[in-house]
DNA sequence: CGAGATTCATGTGAAGTATACCTTTAGGCTTAA
DNA sequence: AAGCCTAAAGGTATACTTCACATGAATCTCGTA
């Protein structure tokens, strides 16, 4: 016990490195956006017209991941909402995250997410679905007032759930007396406008802005920016912003990522009880985060899907002479591995489906290929450093009681 | 030897089923006049 | 008689299963040079 009170007291005697940790988070809005004046002119001035309460045009939004958009939109809409709070505008702004599962993955959980957000429960099921419009535009309508509505990641949604409800929505204005609605959707898909339905892509995108990648440059101005509030000085050595900024430039100009990087090397310098922090934290921090993100991905994954990666994980394991593996030695271990688990297998279309998912997960690479004479499948490769499979599949035996 | 037919193992789409949950409705019970 | 509670009926979304058909290159077949 003792020993560990000690820790904790050497711990408060130490000289911190992160003046604000949060200023390094992905989340943080900061007050100034490098490198992104222009996007952010265009979003302010495509959506102003709101701030007399007329309703603005559409905007739709598309760039890479980490190029600035949420952030773009979010401060703007800060601003609009001082503003309207401060003159008492009756202007909602929503912002809606598509991507996270099980609140807004289909139609239905879309507009009852909506629904919370302006303070009305709707049961998560057993309703028509349009029951559940006519619920949600009648808690509206009893007031009138103009609302925007930002939708994150509206690729993700489009792909599970398709494309109707972008139409409903944009048809909501037509049946509405008191209300208003304007969409701004967000995509990280270059290609998605190219894949939706014309009516919809006409109305939803009255106006376009793409967000370019930053270049190693740029991403090193916002990386300095953020670490004079992050951290305290001289904290950061020499070249490591640059060298961060090199590695996210790598991947289309991802400032998130950079970041990420940043802040994680000045965790892992801290906990090694180092005053600074050099360019080795970097390349440690990044083997961190990539297992951390797969970890995360896997952790919340439902239990069938957990069983289905095992079960890759197993045979990629005894596989050492890199034979190719296919859905049917999947599926087989698979089965094994459920009944160990004491869980009823689903049926291979299903598991198909899931390797499918886990595909589009990134956790694995799962590319349909055809056999000739023996037929076809699905050629399926881990897509994670091998490094964080152990530590993954330990977990993930524990969460199955394996 | 090469063009076309065949074949395999699974992909893929559509339709059906099970489950969990919702609202409405009707009946039965309680309560208060 | 009015009010309240409960259970049944009727309905939906979602995750999964079942069924049926599609795929596409390796292999086979067979006619031809």
């Amino acid at each position: 016990m003792a020993k560990i009170g000690g820790f904790f007291r050497e711990y408060l005697k130490k000289q911190p490195l992160f003046k604000n940790k949060k200023a390094l988070q992905a989340s943080y809005t900061p007050d100034e956006i490098p490198h992104r004046e222009e996007q952010m002119n265009h979003v302010a001035a495509v959506l102003a017209p709101a701030l007399r309460l007329d309703k603005p045009s559409n905007l739709f939004l598309y760039g890479k991941t980490g190029t600035g958009k949420t952030l773009v939109v979010k401060h703007v809409v800060a601003q609009m909402l001082e503003i309207a709070e401060e003159k008492k505008l009756p202007l909602s702004i929503v912002y809606l995250n598509c991507k996270m599962k099980r609140v807004a993955d289909t139609e239905y959980r879309l507009i009852v997410q909506l629904a919370r957000e302006f303070g009305k429960e709707i049961p998560a099921t057993g309703l028509p679905t349009d029951e559940v419009y006519k619920l949600f535009l009648n808690h509206l309508d009893n007031k009138e007032r103009l609302i925007i509505l930002v939708l994150d990641e509206i690729d993700q949604l489009v792909r599970k759930a398709g494309d109707e409800f972008l139409y409903n929505l944009t048809r909501i204005n037509t049946e509405l007396k008191n209300v208003e609605i304007s969409l701004l959707g967000i995509s990280n898909d270059l290609m998605f406008l190219d894949n939706i339905d014309p009516r919809v892509k006409s109305s939803l995108s009255e106006e376009e802005l793409v967000f370019p990648p930053y270049n190693a440059l740029q991403i090193q101005d916002i990386l300095r920016c953020r670490s004079e509030e992050g951290f305290f000085e001289n904290i950061v050595a020499g070249g490591v912003i640059e060298k961060c900024a090199a590695y996210a430039a790598r991947e289309h100009g991802d400032a998130r990522r950079a970041l990420e990087l940043l802040r994680v090397s000045g965790e892992l310098a801290e906990r090694k009880n180092k005053q600074i922090v050099e360019i080795d934290d970097i390349d440690e921090a990044e083997d961190k985060i990539e297992k951390d993100k797969v970890f995360d991905v896997v952790t919340t994954q439902p239990k069938q899907s957990q069983i289905a990666l095992l079960s890759i994980f197993d045979i990629t394991e005894k596989n050492t002479n890199h034979q190719p593996i296919f859905t049917g030695d999947v599926y087989e271990v698979y089965k094994e591995t459920c009944m160990k688990v004491k869980l009823k297998p689903l049926t291979q279309r299903r598991v198909s489906d899931i390797i499918a998912e886990l595909d589009m997960l990134g956790i694995i690479n799962a590319k349909v290929i055809s056999k000739g004479r023996y037929g076809r499948t699905r050629d399926i490769t881990l897509a994670i450093p091998p490094s964080a499979v152990p530590n993954i599949r330990v977990n993930l035996k524990e969460a199955l009681n394996l």
